[in-house]
DNA sequence: CTAGGATGTGACTGATCAGTCATGTGACCG
DNA sequence: CGGTCACATGACTGATCAGTCACATCCTAG
């Protein structure tokens, strides 16, 4: 976490500190992004920036908290905006598509998220996940589990498979999105369409036993 | 391109030093990948490396067209023992399963190219392509147009959908057995299951007309 | 006005890296 | 034996980096 010191900073500073990280840390993986320039970026000291972090993976961790508390916000505000107990294809959409409307905030925002989920070592992964508090990407699991149960989810596929193709599609939309090479807009249509032949195919169909895995 | 002495090297030598590299380059990415690990580790001086090749990156390219190669031998094999005009989703599942086959010989060759994909610098993966003379990843899209056209496919769903999402599928299965987080088998009935969700998505559905976009 | 804690600063340290080059070695030919 | 040529070598260069630290500056409390 930021020290004290960095909350006692005028509002102006802080931000263009914020700033400068988030341009680099966007820009650059981890391990090629550069202290040195983000400060110079911000127009600070080097060791300033030791005043207000700990040490490099310290500011990361605290930018990619700030990036998945602001894409949660989105999310949370798409889910909510549907009323309640929704249909598991309603809400995922939701969702996914919520969490995209954060580049329209702040493109970089999402850059850097989807930047950690590329990141290579994933022992280095854990352990910012740790540091951050989160679980996996098991959501999306549980709510196909729930899926199941309410049978919107043919029975015979694993919540797992069904969560696997979900993640892999709305990544793949999202590190498009993300590189700029599709617009918030386009994202959209492209992971609708996506969501449409998925629920198809997880959707059970009438007059079928469903035994698709074992 | 290696140089002419890379090639007058004794077998031993010319493996120590492939070894060697495969190890590093399948470990790092391109950018913490080390030269002086690698001279040390194949037991050649640093001077050597650049008697065979140009550069860090000319070796790099050579290691994945090697690994593409090896890969694409599998693919073909595969294909080819499917007999002559397969079905769209055949076909598929066996060049993918066929791929994650390159596992067995050797794991570091898969996982170099997984980790290719995931290299963050657009612009350099683009220009690592350029080198190696080859084309994007269209020939999914290219089988796809073929299956629409043969009736394996609703005609509703663009090509570049069902590409994207078989693409996306393969890719998350792939990173897993590279990752060693599943095994060759476990990949292998992995990605059936996604393909069957898939398939079912994809699919024409008797009676339909099929308007899922545009 | 002054003492002292809090905060700002940038030259410096030690590490690592890709790539170079002067020098060394050994094999083969005349 | 001497000369030549292909290859081998590792100390060196210049660059970049995260992180440190002795010192400067500011602000507030007494």
């Amino acid at each position: 976490m930021p020290k004290g010191t960095f909350s006692n900073l005028p509002e102006v500073k802080r931000r263009r500190i914020i700033d400068a990280a988030l341009e680099e840390f966007s820009a650059n993986s981890y391990g090629r992004a550069s202290l040195t320039r983000i400060t110079r970026q911000a127009g600070i000291a080097k060791g300033s920036m030791y005043q207000y972090f700990d040490d490099k993976f310290d500011l990361y961790c605290y930018l990619l908290r700030l990036a998945g508390e602001r894409k949660l916000a989105f999310i949370s505000e798409a889910i909510e905006a549907l009323g309640p107990g929704p249909d598991f294809f309603a809400m995922l959409k939701a969702a996914v598509v919520g969490g995209f409307r954060l580049a329209r905030e702040d493109s970089r925002l999402l850059a850097l998220g989807n930047r950690f989920v590329l990141e290579m070592d994933p022992g280095w992964r854990e352990k910012v996940m740790v540091r951050l508090g989160l679980r996996g990407e098991s959501t999306i699991e549980e709510w196909a589990r729930d899926g199941v149960r309410r049978g919107e989810i043919d029975p015979g596929i694993k919540p797992s498979t069904a969560a696997r193709l979900i993640w892999a599609a709305s990544e793949s939309v999202g590190q498009e999105l993300a590189a700029g090479k599709l617009s918030p807009d386009q994202a959209e249509a492209e992971f609708t369409a996506l969501i449409g032949v998925l629920e198809r195919g997880l959707r059970p169909r009438a007059g079928e036993k469903g035994e698709m895995n074992r």
